[in-house]
DNA sequence: GAATTATACTGACACTATGTCAGAAAGCAA
DNA sequence: TTGCTTTCTGACATAGTGTCAGTATAATTC
């Protein structure tokens, strides 16, 4: 569904086969490297086959043999962010029992994760702009989002726990607000502290959802720092 | 403040100054309704100096006459759309009186407009990805609106009307909400419908700042689509 | 470990879009 | 018409892209 590569066939006897990576997996690993490396501290839109290539040693064209253009380069990426932030905020979408509490444990791995992740995230969603592909790409990791949350939603609304809304509208809006707040926050100088950034997503989740009188109530178990 | 020019000087006598437009201010014009032309129904990422002034009957190269680059351009699209938007969310930023009214008619305002300018909104925000003065131009605009924000709810904190939170911080996030929902709903097709849009703006809104007992409260005034 | 095959890589090329500039054309005043 | 100013254009240099024929390096086989 995402594309992204596992090591997952693993035929028994033969040895040692997740060190035996060929040179064309060195090479490709080293752009990749050398990609995330540079959005660390430059915005997409001074990157070039050229300045990627250069830190690893390979010339311009060979960069051709592993992706179609920069823009495939970001979509590998993107993959790697989304498996990422997905795994850390699945406690609210799977999590049984009081969702508020797996709702603030969601919403405090998100902001870690994106935290650490920001400079990638803002980086795909520059290079969405210029590309058709990715920018499709794009869509649909955040339509990924939208269908999850809304599913939990739904579910909380048939438990009674959620009111009457349109679950659709409000989890493209609060994802909205999640995403492009942590890409601005995040994803450039000067980085903003995280607990204002995560403090603030959890007002607005928790009282848009479950009502603002869930509050303070179960944050007991949480450490704020 | 916008470097949105009007005709500001008007010296008493002289005979239809309004009227007197110079050549260059008619093609500099026809440029700029190009571009708003071009973005209507083409990504910003296909928009060349050429398809723009190839509209207007000029030479590509009379395009510098007037503009810097294309991003240069987009900045005077960037401050319509933000005079247009600051003038309709105005009724919350300065009504005095029941304030949950008033952030309804201010935030039904915003997405009237921004349905209405969703594709120039758009353009502009993907032509920031690209340059370094537009994004700057971009974060001032943002930034003008998260500060109007947090006044207003720091007023609102004074008066008891909202309770102890991090006003930049949630303005921040709320603004974040707006912008991208409607950029993503209104800015490509297809097209959102405006009402759902609006409504989750409004329910997230008014149940983080004011409280969720105040959702239905004050909305009879108000018409729904 | 030499021979053979397969894979990875490179430099040169054609192409697109940009921004500049000297000079041509058009507008305007007297 | 003349002369002056504004507006416009075609030609040029530049930067980055993606391709390809051919070379170098790695892997495999004996």
């Amino acid at each position: 569904m995402s594309g992204y590569k596992q090591s997952q066939s693993f035929p028994g006897l033969r040895p040692q086969p997740l060190l035996r990576v060929s040179k064309s997996d060195r090479s490709r690993a080293a752009i990749v490297d050398a990609a995330l490396e540079f959005v660390w501290s430059h915005p997409f839109r001074d990157m070039t086959v050229s300045s990627v290539t250069a830190q690893t040693g390979l010339s311009r064209s060979a960069f051709y043999q592993y992706f179609n253009d920069l823009h495939d380069l970001m979509e590998t990426l993107l993959n790697m962010v989304e498996y990422e932030v997905f795994s850390g905020t699945d406690p609210w979408f799977t999590g049984i029992g009081d969702p508020v509490i797996f709702l603030r444990k969601s919403l405090a791995n998100m902001v870690d994760i994106c935290y650490r992740l920001g400079p990638i995230l803002r980086a795909t969603n520059d290079a969405a702009a210029t590309d058709e592909r990715l920018h499709k790409a794009w869509l649909q990791y955040t339509g990924r989002f939208d269908d999850a949350v809304t599913s939990r939603i739904e579910a909380d609304q048939e438990q009674g726990l959620i009111g009457d809304l349109d679950a659709r509208s409000v989890a493209f809006a609060l994802n909205r607000l999640n995403l492009y707040a942590v890409i601005e926050a995040f994803g450039q100088r000067p980085r903003r502290q995280r607990a204002p950034v995560r403090d603030a997503s959890e007002l607005i989740w928790i009282s848009s959802l479950y009502g603002s009188e869930w509050l303070g109530k179960t944050s007991s178990n949480l450490v704020r720092t």
